[in-house]
DNA sequence: GCGTTTTCCGTAAACGTTTACGACAACACA
DNA sequence: TGTGTTGTCGTAAACGTTTACGGAAAACGC
């Protein structure tokens, strides 16, 4: 049904080998050759099998990214990733390689999955998401010697990967300031319950602009739940009702700030008004709520596209002249006002 | 680097072709051997090379699903899917195989990405999503005799292939239904712009029990619009201004009526108080909006589990002793009542 | 004219599996 | 003792590529 490089060889009457070099653009075939196979494979409707090349080659041509529901994130998963996967992909079509996206089942953070990815040699590289501090994945990784790039730093496997980062810790300090500017100083933060790297550093930078202002952290205006509507729709009572209650609420990401301001909603505090109310990560969400969120937009299609330039930088059979090399890089986040704060 | 199935049999000192049926559980190896073989697999920490399995039988041992934004939906995705494709892995991988999502760049509607995937025979079969009325990708698939299976109708391709969907017709005329009952007759209905089927079903649901209710359907009332936030925003306003607005707007997905609501509120009109809202694909995003949003709540995950089981009931290979069959199923939608209607 | 280089192409091995086939031993049965 | 059966294993071919190697013919230098 589908044909092979065989069948064209016998169309033409001439050696697979030929066959190959023409296809793959290589020197020694006379340009005359070169074409007639060209065109006989449009016309056959050649396309190579990819299984057969891939074992000749030893490389798949493409690269992995890893995605994984969270636990208490059974229901619906997290939007963020389809824009930056979009950047991912394109870039990666301008070398010839393909993006597949191997799903795991929720909760057993991928160890599983990844070994199988790596081990039966599915893809060069694989691409890590939601770095937490200390990373398995990224150690294992690392131990085994496979390519692989992180969409956030961690503190695992030394400095030796390329990692594209966001800096939420300058975007948590530039919450309380601004937040300070206008007058808050009960301000609370709610946080992934996991140990997900840039729920630690937005607290890192939340604590740190605090102190600058001279504002005791109170752990009472502290808190973490799942990332999701109901992580933060759980969560937010809690600070509402310490004793000395916030006037301000800084929510890690677009989905606890909605379960959240429901909370809010329910006890009769309206975001804007009586509470001001800023996110981190910031959706389309946040600016089609009502009162339209406060918050960072990450960049994520040029963030997925400079990743997958680095990814590429580091690996030898991809790199330029310049050679292998582990890019590193955290971009700012950039603020958007609107009503909610 | 990586243990082949000679390095086990060097290892054991017995040969390739006893050891890969001893790792296949083929009868006619000595059990004895047979666990010697398991035990130096596990030591040696061997796991098969893709590619040379999938280039000797023929079949690569994992499915396909497309993935791809929308036009005009650049920026952020669904949100939808990713529940859906971890009920879909789960069953799979219960059959050993392998779910790979293929991205694709915005707007070139799947058809290269689908023949690239088919071509290189990448998978065994592909799982579509967000089916159009007439789709040229069922049309291909069926024309080149590739196994999938489709979440969602059309009326390409007639009934050889499995397909789930929900039954939107009903959906839209129970909202309908339940819109009248509580004494509406000016009822909007927005839709996405897309010919996705649907859109098209909820809108025919949509106008039959309006008929059914001796109510004439006013075109003024009927709007579409990018599928996000962004189309239902600006479409809304639309039907609010017609000469003889609307006291409902029946949106067709969660992003829609966030939108809608948004532009809604900018009018001064509150949704749940001044007008009845319901929306007809439903996630955690209405239940947590305030007020609650009425709507129908797909069951997305055990979709995904019987898609799963559809599609290998289709292929030969995977099909039991009853043969393979294209199975076709339509789901119920089940209306939860919340604040907004 | 001869020797040397260049151009182009065919041959065959290799990548890691799976599997049809046959070989051999052990055993059963007459 | 001969024949057939059963259990176990090795051999080798095959899947579709890529590529090192060598060879034939053409082109070139003198």
């Amino acid at each position: 049904m589908a044909s092979s490089i065989h069948d064209l060889a016998r169309h033409l009457n001439i050696s697979i080998g030929t066959v190959s070099r023409a296809l793959n653009g290589r020197a020694d075939v006379n340009a005359d050759t070169r074409q007639r196979v060209l065109d006989a494979a449009a016309k056959l409707n050649y396309s190579p099998n990819q299984s057969g090349r891939s074992l000749r080659r030893g490389s798949t041509h493409s690269i992995a990214f890893m995605l994984q529901p969270h636990p208490g994130d059974q229901q619906y998963g997290e939007p963020f990733f389809i824009p930056f996967l979009t950047g991912l992909q394109a870039k990666l079509a301008e070398s010839g390689l393909d993006l597949i996206v191997v799903m795991g089942a929720p909760g057993d953070y991928q160890q599983e999955r990844l070994r199988r990815v790596v081990e039966t040699r599915r893809a060069d590289a694989v691409v890590l998401a939601w770095t937490r501090r200390e990373d398995e994945r990224i150690d294992y990784l690392t131990r085994v010697g496979f390519p692989f790039a992180t969409l956030g730093r961690s503190r695992s496997g030394g400095k030796s990967y390329p990692s594209l980062d966001l800096d939420f810790e300058k975007a948590g300090a530039d919450a309380v300031d601004r937040l300070v500017a206008r007058g808050h100083r009960r301000i609370a933060a709610i946080r992934p319950s996991l140990d997900l790297n840039f729920g630690y550093l937005f607290l890192a930078g939340y604590r740190k602009a605090l102190r600058r202002h001279g504002i005791a952290v109170d752990p009472e205006l502290i808190a973490s739940g799942f990332i999701n509507e109901a992580g933060g729709y759980e969560v937010t009572p809690g600070v509402m009702n310490s004793k000395d209650p916030p006037t301000a609420i800084i929510f890690n990401n677009d989905a606890m700030a909605l379960g959240g301001c429901k909370a809010l909603a329910e006890m009769g505090v309206r975001p804007g008004h009586d509470i001001a109310v800023i996110v981190i990560v910031d959706t389309p969400l946040c600016r089609y709520f009502s009162p339209a969120l406060t918050g960072f937009r990450p960049p994520l299609a040029p963030m997925g596209r400079r990743l997958a330039e680095m990814l590429l930088a580091s690996i030898p059979a991809y790199a330029g002249e310049e050679g292998p090399r582990a890019i590193r890089e955290v971009w700012p986040l950039e603020l958007i006002a609107r009503d909610s704060d």
